[in-house]
RNA sequence: GGUUGUUUAGCUCAGUUGGUUAGAGCGCAUCAUUCACAUUGAUGAGGUCGCAGGUUCAAGUCCUGCAACAACCACCA
């Protein structure tokens, strides 16, 4: 053996553990098996710490596995809709194109190209760190088949009545161009004014002055007793010079500002509610490139709405409209993606009815069906779960899978359009005032998007012959939204298992065997995201939740405890480091220390410690076999195997000296606790104890005092030795699984590999 | 505005159901070394366990209040 152990044969390891099939399972009907799905990464997305905490899930498994259950860690890959998109984009941008200056069909496959530079790579550096993942069975979001059970589960949820279109308020981004969830819309605070401003006999206060445009009320409180004579009267709008009504809402608070708000129903969730009630116009006036459009007067026209406010309040100022301005602190909505403000916005989308879906995600909640590590996180998904409302299934994105609806150009004519001509030159236009002159294909072959009225007909189902129903006109278009990139994703366990969605009985054996899987490990930020919509995916198909319980784990911080940024130039890559350390050494330093579910604390520091700690194992395991071969010389005849192995006779706890029951007891002891801290998810102290155990108890006292002591030592050595590996190897794989195959070129082992190895059990004294 | 978490050695953090002199890694100090490992060993310095009360024979650990920091959720102009 060499002086110090070298990562350099890790890959060798790999392909060890993989050419034996330790890692495919074998489905036994008589076994409980073990299961965890991947959170899969962007499939675009290069390795980063987040990922290197897939250590934990690799260490729950290579546990089960050793236990004996059929284990089963099944990877994925996500192609990550507006993420991919957004990096994709900023790719164009670099040479000088923008997604404008392409057909959809064209721009997608150029994203599909790039993904797929990066998709085995990704894999590739997933391996390097050792997690023992059954590529037999990977998936890759985009695969047909995957694609038909969405598209299935859509069917169905339409068929249930859950599916709707509608035009509220949603939170868009006019730079992505497209709308978001409210999930994906960050609060930041913001400073600015709370302008003052004269509408007739009131005055209204607002941060938003230059939504005014847009204003088809004034709101008051009916029980406020200042306003209260105007309620049912109008005042009229400055600038634009048009009459409002006054109305009176409960919502409106009599202490803020001045006790008047101003209404702008097309560009205010609030606003949107109180025109709902109230049965009040809608007047968008910025349209979805960020312009403000022709329902404003002609001089406000093509403003983006920072140069709105600009212009709207000093004309109010020198109108004499402008009472005054003070400065205000508030919460303003910004793009999760791109990090520009959201702009609230009526637009047609598509929802999800989600109560149905939500209530038994609740009651499973409650009933302890899934279970929440650490507890607190149940409160938090409970509270989310109650308060849930209709979700925002569309996004108007090119990359991921298309909402399989259908619209009928001939029976729709007022469909906008928005497609590149053969000279490649933007039309956009409704369908009436183009037909006649441009072709249905290209239309179709040049298409960018399409805008369908509030109202328009539509077919979940493509026709044969695509012809419509209706008019049996040939000119079906699909509906060019895409899916939220977690209707899909909320879907994973069931479609990597095989779930038949449209005949459940027809399943496969994967999803009747491991269904529901085991543990699902991910990081809280997508708590609501991801985890919820599985719950509620998961049980809305199946009937049964996808896993029996979430572990929740945190996120990487430097040794400040700060996040991880390029930026702040922090971010430790896992590659550069498992490479210069190993990856062993990696995988240690995450967990080692760390309480569950509280921040990751990595440092190329704790790292080097770990690469210590390794290297301490392989150095004693080389001594071990230094002293064997020094007691051979003596006694060639020297039993060469571990006591506790079967064939090996039990020995009375007298045969033993005060040392070697010491160390046995230590052994025991670590044994269980390394079982009780992992049975409750306390890898951070099992990691510890572990360490503590094998340098000090077993090196610093038991080896030292083997110096001095004959071949009588051999088999306690090797029986705490080869223990000791197998305790580790969940945490250690590559250095252990390597002292593995040295000690078994040298000493009688039954086991081939320490992968596949029995886990320890105490020993008991004869 | 609502919720949750954190506060223990110079730094980063452990500390299971309350139980003797409170631990680790890194860092620091002194010493050792042709010895499996300098990616080593031994010894040591360093903590009123955020603050104030309370329960208990006993509190870092349970309860109450306070403070600081952090995060999450949130349609209030």
């Amino acid at each position: 053996m060499d002086k110090s152990y070298s990562s350099a044969n890790e890959e060798q390891i790999y392909s060890l553990w993989e050419k034996s099939g330790a890692f495919t399972p074998k489905i036994d009907k008589n076994k409980k098996p073990f299961s965890i799905i991947l959170p899969l990464p962007n499939a675009n997305n290069p390795m980063h710490m987040g990922h290197a905490l897939f250590t934990v899930q690799d260490i729950l498994i290579r546990y089960h596995r050793m236990l004996g259950d059929p284990t089963l860690w099944l990877p994925g890959g996500d192609h990550a809709g507006i993420e991919t998109q957004f990096v994709y984009e900023k790719e164009l941008q670099k040479q000088g194109h923008s997604r404008f200056d392409f057909d959809r069909q064209t721009l997608y496959q150029q994203i599909w190209d790039f993904v797929e530079k990066n998709r085995t790579l990704n894999q590739f550096q997933m391996k390097k760190l050792g997690y023992s993942l059954d590529w037999s069975r990977y998936h890759y979001s985009l695969e047909p088949q995957i694609l038909d059970n969405v598209r299935a589960t859509f069917k169905k949820l339409h068929a249930d009545g859950l599916i709707y279109r509608d035009e509220k308020i949603v939170n868009y981004c006019t730079h992505c161009g497209t709308a978001f969830s409210n999930l994906e819309v960050e609060h930041k605070t913001v400073a600015s004014h709370l302008w003052y401003i004269k509408y007739g006999p009131l005055t209204v206060a607002t941060t938003r002055p230059e939504t005014m445009l847009g204003d088809t009320a004034v709101a008051v409180n009916p029980a406020d007793k200042r306003y209260q004579h105007l309620i049912g009267t109008t005042v009229t709008l400055p600038l634009v010079n048009r009459e409002i009504p006054v109305i009176g809402d409960k919502s409106i608070s009599l202490e803020f500002g001045t006790g008047a708000v101003k209404v702008t129903p097309a560009h205010s969730p609030e606003d949107y509610d109180m025109a709902k009630t109230h049965q009040l116009d809608f007047i968008r006036i910025f349209d979805y490139d960020g312009k403000s459009n022709q329902n404003v007067p002609q001089k406000y026209q093509g403003f983006y709405p920072k140069q709105l406010r600009d212009q709207v309040v000093a004309d109010l100022d020198t109108a004499g409209f402008l009472e005054k301005t003070e400065d205000y602190t508030h919460e303003v909505g910004h793009c999760y993606r791109c990090g520009r403000p959201i702009e609230p916005i009526t637009a047609p989308q598509w929802y999800l009815k989600i109560d149905k879906l939500a209530q038994p995600a609740i009651q499973a909640a409650k009933e302890g069906k899934v279970k929440f590590f650490p507890l607190r996180f149940k409160k938090a998904y409970l509270d989310w779960m109650e308060n849930i409302r209709d979700w925002n299934i569309s996004r108007q994105i090119v990359w991921g899978p298309q909402i399989p609806a259908w619209y009928c150009l001939d029976c729709n004519p007022q469909i906008k359009l928005n497609f590149l001509d053969k000279n490649k030159n933007l039309i956009s236009g409704v369908y009436a005032d183009l037909k006649d002159k441009y072709s249905f294909d290209d239309i179709k072959s040049g298409l960018q998007s399409l805008l369908a009225p509030i109202d328009a007909k539509y077919l979940v189902d493509l026709p044969t012959g695509e012809t419509c129903p209706h008019c049996h006109g040939h000119h079906l278009l699909q509906e060019t939204d895409t899916f939220d990139t977690w209707f899909l994703s909320g879907q994973w366990p069931l479609s990597t298992l095989g779930f038949n969605v449209v005949d459940p009985k027809n399943s496969s054996e994967d999803f009747h065997y491991f269904y529901p899987t085991s543990v699902m490990d991910t990081m809280w930020d997508i708590l609501f995201f991801w985890v919820a919509r599985m719950i509620m995916f998961g049980l809305y198909l199946t009937k049964e939740v996808p896993f029996k319980l979430v572990h929740l784990h945190s996120r990487v911080v430097d040794a400040k405890g700060q996040k991880m940024s390029k930026s702040k130039g922090n971010v430790i890559d896992p590659l550069v480091m498992s490479e210069k350390y190993g990856a062993d050494a990696l995988r240690m330093s995450l967990v080692y220390g760390i309480a569950p579910a509280s921040d990751f604390v990595v440092s190329e520091d704790k790292i080097r410690a770990q690469r210590n700690f390794v290297n301490k194992i392989w150095n004693a395991s080389r001594f071990v076999l230094m002293l064997i071969d020094k007691f051979k010389e003596t006694d060639p005849s020297l039993k060469l195997a571990p006591f506790s192995q079967r064939g090996i006779p039990l020995q009375r706890e007298g045969d033993f000296s005060p040392s070697d029951l010491s160390i046995l007891t230590s052994l025991n002891n670590i044994i269980d606790s390394t079982n009780r801290d992992l049975g409750r998810y306390h890898f951070g102290q099992a990691s510890e104890n572990l360490y503590q155990f094998f340098w000090h108890d077993f090196c610093d006292v038991y080896i030292e005092d083997a110096k001095n002591r004959g071949p009588e030592v051999v088999p306690v050595l090797l029986t705490v030795l080869i223990n000791s590996l197998k305790l580790l190897h969940p945490f250690i794989p590559f250095v252990t699984e390597s002292i593995y195959q040295i000690l078994r070129e040298n000493i009688q082992l039954d086991e081939d590999q320490l992968i596949t190895s029995s886990w320890p059990q105490p020993i008991k004294f004869g």
